[in-house]
DNA sequence: CTTTCGATGATCT
DNA sequence: GATCATCGAAAGG
């Protein structure tokens, strides 16, 4: 009997990060599944969160459910959904959605056509959804956030995390399998 | 196809 | 001064 997927904020990083995998993802309606996420967590060389609280990760010590925005490379947004308790510094990097609502609202802020590089990115999928530091700190289950659980099981791929170079061999990367819409493809079998 | 590199600003050492 | 949870354009094969 195949498990009902739900979301659990309250679990820690990398099993909120699977769960996430084919859930909806909207801001001001226009957004689309989740289809690539990563997990962070304070016992974490590679997270901003290790080493405790400072301004910048503020939100990642806040309340589960909620929001953490930070500036990547000085140039781009990205977006993490906090996890476990407030204070353990844990959270999921949305790093890829397929594009589902509001395709030209989306196309608009990103310059680009091609529907399959609308969102496969971190700081895509930030610029895709207009999200900035403004959006920092916000619950998740309201307004302009809208998030839904899979409606059913989705078949998850794992693999490393891309673009750091501290616990690189942590396998906290995941995937929905065969989506074509990933940032970079998963390795096969 | 692959690799390299500049942009641009906050954070860290 | 160096690094960085990135992207896109340019250069090379």
């Amino acid at each position: 009997m195949p498990r009902r997927p739900a979301l659990h904020f309250d679990a820690d990083a990398p099993q909120l990060a699977r769960e996430l995998i084919g859930a909806l993802l909207l801001v001001d309606g226009v957004g689309g599944l989740i289809v690539e996420t990563e997990a962070y967590d304070m016992d974490d060389p590679a997270s901003h969160s290790h080493g405790g609280p400072r301004p910048r990760n503020r939100s990642m010590f806040g309340p589960p459910a909620h929001t953490y925005v930070y500036r990547s490379y000085g140039i781009h947004w990205c977006l993490n959904l906090v996890c476990r308790e407030a204070g353990h510094g844990a959270g999921v990097l949305i790093r890829a959605l397929q594009p589902t609502h509001g395709l030209e609202r989306m196309r608009q802020r990103r310059a680009v056509q091609d529907e399959r590089v609308l969102c496969a990115g971190p700081g895509r999928v930030a610029q895709a959804l207009g999200i900035t530091l403004e959006h920092d700190g916000l619950p998740v289950d309201q307004p302009p956030f809208e998030l839904h659980a899979p409606d059913q099981p989705v078949e998850v791929v794992t693999g490393v995390r891309i673009g750091i170079s501290k616990a690189v061999d942590r396998p906290w990367r995941f995937g929905l399998a065969d989506s074509r819409f990933v940032s970079r493809p998963f390795a096969s079998a």
